[in-house]
DNA sequence: TGACATTAGGTGTTATCACACCTATAATTC
DNA sequence: GAATTATAGGTGTGATAACACCTAATGTCA
């Protein structure tokens, strides 16, 4: 029998409700989960934001996504993108060009060093995820997203 | 049928496997309760993580606990509660006494005023979870929970 | 076409996080 | 019982996140 997470964070009163037991529960999963992605990260150089914007400009044409563009498609929100694309640019792995048709618009694409890292870590990704969620069986999985997706139907 | 996390973020392509959706779809998840929860915390002063040690140093006795055990029972990694703890004490919701039989303990422990917060907030939170999660059946929330905790199972 | 709203991007500033390191007290061990 | 190790707490410092506000370019419409 697995440890529950009032014997995880010495909690001796029961949940109040199973809602807040599903949602503390929520949170630890993608603490722990999280925590080891982006130890898993730091030795390359990249948080696990700018993993993801690395993921997203791949995914995108040669001319790149203009910010907002990039903050809508992140996992989380993230309200300060400027500086987090500051930074990748400082790091080689992004560079951005000024739109000519709106000159308002900014367009950022990966530089060859950062599609050449992301797609490095294409295997080390892969095989956190097995290491970290493999002992799930794939109907478990199916399951664990179908209801991910359903608990965020409510805004 | 609910959009899934691919219409959600605007990807193209498919998952890779199915841990990694599992893995995006708890990071996603997780953010959009998260945010909300500390939306509405925010009027009442304290983050999250504030409110995570109101409600540990509530469930524990008068003389409150040491940092460290503190640190133990959160939910997520914080690796500098020190500070966290100054800012609660100087907003008055917590005060440290050091511990005379072992002069390097300091034991934190509930002002009355911190007390009457998380008291105040109990129904708050109720509600901001039946919002949230009260749309998923008693089963689902059963099923999820076991999910999260087997998740968690591999180090 | 000129005023106004909207949109894209950026900046200033403060709070918070994160890491490495430091100090004081207690426990251990030779 | 002096030296050493372990433990509890704290500090210094740089990086990042969060919030409000600002500027420039484009759209809209009287």
């Amino acid at each position: 029998m697995p440890p529950d997470l009032r014997d995880d964070i010495g909690q001796r009163k029961p949940f109040t409700s199973l809602e807040q037991e599903a949602f503390l529960n929520l949170l630890r999963t993608q603490a722990e989960l999280s925590d080891s992605f982006e130890r898993m990260l730091r030795p390359h150089g990249v948080s696990g934001t700018q993993y993801n914007v690395l993921r997203i400009l791949r995914g995108s044409g040669p001319d790149g996504l203009c910010r907002n563009e990039i903050r809508d498609r992140l996992l989380t929100r993230m309200p300060d993108v400027t500086r987090l694309l500051d930074r990748m640019e400082e790091a080689g792995l992004v560079s951005r060009t000024r739109s000519s048709e709106d000159r308002r618009q900014v367009g950022t694409h990966l530089t060859s060093s950062g599609r050449d890292l992301v797609d490095r870590l294409d295997e080390v990704v892969a095989e956190e995820h097995r290491q970290r969620l493999g002992h799930l069986t794939e109907k478990q999985l199916k399951t664990l997203v179908e209801l991910l997706t359903h608990a965020r139907q409510r805004l």
